[in-house]
Formats: structure tokens, sequence, C-alpha cells
DNA sequence: CGATAGCTTGATACAGATCAAGCAGTGTGG
DNA sequence: CCACACTGCTTGATCTGTATCAAGCTATCG
């Protein structure tokens, strides 16, 4: 975790803001770099302040006792992270880890509630986050609650390559775990890799060590039923 | 669904705006009311702005293919209704339908556009408001993949009595049947039904007809596991 | 008084979690 | 350089919670 400098046009906070409060913001935001796997903030910790991923990608979870976790949403550059402290309970609910390295920077919260009260259009851009977002998890309960565990693994490969985009030849562009689908999908590892035996040996997806990609997207359609 | 007047105090618009726009907020809202069991709005419906409860209470869901629905959150008096309409899409993601009988004021989107605008301080509160719902749908993400069924349908009851109280007799207010406790926990009405004949048989739980006591809230929290 | 719809309950089926065993690949110490 | 753990991957076998189905029961209405 070091301090770098931060492109303006890449920040959610810089890019909303009117130009006179650049510079400012610049001075007040701090960028940090973490390794893959680290933890950017933890469930349970104080919330400080408010994070804008500038390079990299990132898994929000939450925990279910001590072993288990739900993968919340995928997050990317130009995404906004832990502006869940918000409401209420200064705790944060979730935990943020990278899934690259990643570099975000971070502005204080004393200093975001100023920039919010001073720039109205901030404000709304944010409510508009927070508005998409509960859309999407809204959606994503019911999916979760009602469609089987295949269906959801597709939707779950689906909303990656819907985040991360896939390279040249095809492949998923973040080397992501079974066990990460898993938890993304609500199920186990071992559901993960007996799941994606059966399409690979359809020839529906193909895998190269973490590398997934997806050769036949009607196939992988017709598991998600109504 | 017939107009009426709309007390300023109880509408979280006014509430939350200078008191120099009340009297044109009064103006420019109107009032709803809806029989029990009556659609507020409908799921792919487009969106024209937003409602205030005022009195009654709402069951906020979304479908699954056409006979099975899941109950999203519940709301009362005081809270947002439509909100969802905000983030890109303009059509409802959600339904509404009021569990008692309702009454609900309405404002227009432009005119509730030009609110946020002009007043920062409702914009802050409005999304306050998403960050709250946000918070909890998440947890509830959580607990419906990993939490059983029993679980489920136990947590369900707590938050009915958090939203709407118990009455001098210790019965929740509001008349709720099983197969909106089933929606709610993601579960099937059978399910609950004999989760109930269970707890009534060992006497943790008390109903006369529709209505529901809890009698010891020790014993119904052993079944929420980690 | 028969019919129709909703309530209650037991029987069955099945998806998917859990468990456990086999099978690499990798590292470590003799 | 080879044996021996050790950890992670792969796969089959079992077990369980819960949905689904179906049948009996009760109440309501024409």
């Amino acid at each position: 975790m070091q301090k770098e400098d931060c492109l303006l046009d890449r920040c959610f906070l810089c890019k909303h803001s009117l130009p006179a409060w650049k510079s400012l913001i610049e001075l007040k935001k701090t960028t940090f770099s973490f390794k893959k796997g680290k933890k950017i903030f933890q469930e349970g910790e104080p919330v400080k302040g408010i994070f804008f991923i500038y390079e990299g990608s990132v898994k929000v979870t939450m925990n279910w006792g001590e072993q288990k976790e739900l993968i919340l949403r995928f997050a990317k550059a130009g995404d906004v992270l832990g502006h869940r402290g918000f409401g209420g309970d200064p705790f944060y609910p979730i935990s943020a880890t990278a899934l690259e390295d990643c570099k975000v920077c971070f502005i204080d919260n004393s200093f975001l509630e100023a920039s919010l009260i001073a720039n109205p259009a901030l404000s709304n851009q944010l409510m508009q986050v927070f508005a998409q977002e509960l859309q999407k998890a809204e959606k994503r309960m019911r999916d979760l609650v009602h469609m089987e565990v295949k269906g959801r693994i597709v939707l779950a490969l689906f909303e990656i390559i819907d985040a991360f985009g896939t390279d040249e030849n095809g492949y998923i562009s973040l080397q992501i775990s079974r066990q990460d689908i898993a938890s993304y999908a609500g199920t186990t590892y071992e559901t993960v890799f007996k799941f994606f035996t059966e399409l690979t040996g359809k020839g529906i997806l193909s895998t190269s060590g973490k590398s997934i990609k997806i050769n036949d997207p009607k196939a992988l359609q017709s598991f998600i039923k109504y």
C-alpha cells in the first residue's frame, strides 16, 4: 500500500466535480496501491471515507459465519467503493478485496460531505450510482432466490464478461477462480467445477488454467430457465 | 384511486424541503387512495414520478416467471416508493401493492428533479435512503443465499414486527398472509405452513386467523444458525 | 345439498451440499 | 536425486432440506 499519483479523468469524484474544485481535490485525495489478494477494507472496520478505483479490479463481499462468503459485486476502474458506509452505522458492512493489482484513490469523509453539499451535480451523480446498484442488487436477490444453480453460474459468467470483457482470443479478461465464481453464484466450489466439466465436455466452454472462454453463449443461455 | 389532501409532516418530500418550497410542493403533488390489494404501480410500467406513503402499508415485489414472486421489502407511512425508477431505464423494475388501504402522494419526475437540484439537503436525504436500502438489500441477499428456510422465515417475522410493530395483545399489527411471508422468505406456502404448525405446537407462536403473535422470541432466534 | 375453492398434511422426488477418496503437482529434507 | 509429506484439484457416493405433488378435509356459495 503506497501513495501514487492519480489521473484526474479516471476518478469519479474529479470527473463529476466543478473545474474549480479539481485542484483542491487533487490536494485532498490520496492514492494507494494494493497487491492482488489484499484487502482494501474489511467488514466491521470504521468508515473513514470513500474510494474510487483507478486501476485493477475488486470483489465486494459479505461474510456468513467464518468460512462462507457471498460476492456482492465486482468493481473495476472508474467504479466507486466503500460508499455503503453512508446510511447510519459508521462501520463497513462489507469487505473489498483486490482481484488484480489495484490503484485506488481515497477521499476523506468530511471532504466528501463538503463536496456533496457544495456540488449538487456530484450529489446527483452519486445518487444515480446508488439507484443503479440498488436495482441491480434487488434483481440479483430475486435471481439468487428463484433460479437454480446452473442458471446462476451462467449469469455469473455473463456478468463477469459484461464487467471485464474478453481479450483478443475470447478469454475473459479477468483471471477468476472457480471459488470466486461459486461465491458470486451462491453455491459451492464443487458444483461450479462439475458444471464446468459438463460445459467443456459439450464444447460450450473452454478453460486453460484460470482463463475461461465462452464458445457458445446461446447454449449457455439455455440454462437460464423461467 | 381518488385525490385527497396530504398532511405536510407525513410526507418525505415536504419534511426535507425548505419552508419556502412547501407551498409549491403542495400545489404540485397529488394524493391518491388505494384499496387493499390494489397495485400502486407495476413492473414494466413507465416511471412518471415518485411516491411517498402517507398512510397504510405496501409490499414491493419483483416477479419471476408468471407465478413466482419475491417480496423485496415492506414499506409503511413515511417511506418512499418508486425511487428505483431513477438510474437509467425509465421503467419500473418492481411492483408495489397495497397490503392495507393506503394513501400515497405522488410527485412528478420533472418537479422532483428540479427540487433535487434546487435543494441539496433533500438530495442528500434521498441519498441516505438509497444508501440504507442498498445496505439492507445486500444483507438480505446474503441471508437468502446462505441461511436455511426456517431461519429466513424467522427473519421475515422479525422484520415485519420491526416495520409494523404489535398491537396491545402482542399480535403483529399487519394482517399478513402466509403466502406473503413465504414470498418474503423466498420459500413456498407449504413450507411456511408446516413450520408454523411446528411453532404453534411448541407454543412459540400463536395464530388466530391471519393474526400472528410471537410468544417466545428467544426460541425463534435459535432457528437462525451461522 | 352438491360443487368449488382454499386449507392442511402426508408421501415422494430431486437438486445440490457435504463427505471422502484418489490423483496430481510442488516443495522439503535426507 | 529421490522419498515423503502436503496442498490443491478432480470426481464419485451419500445424505439432507425443501419443493412438488396429491389427497383428504373444511368452509363458502349458489
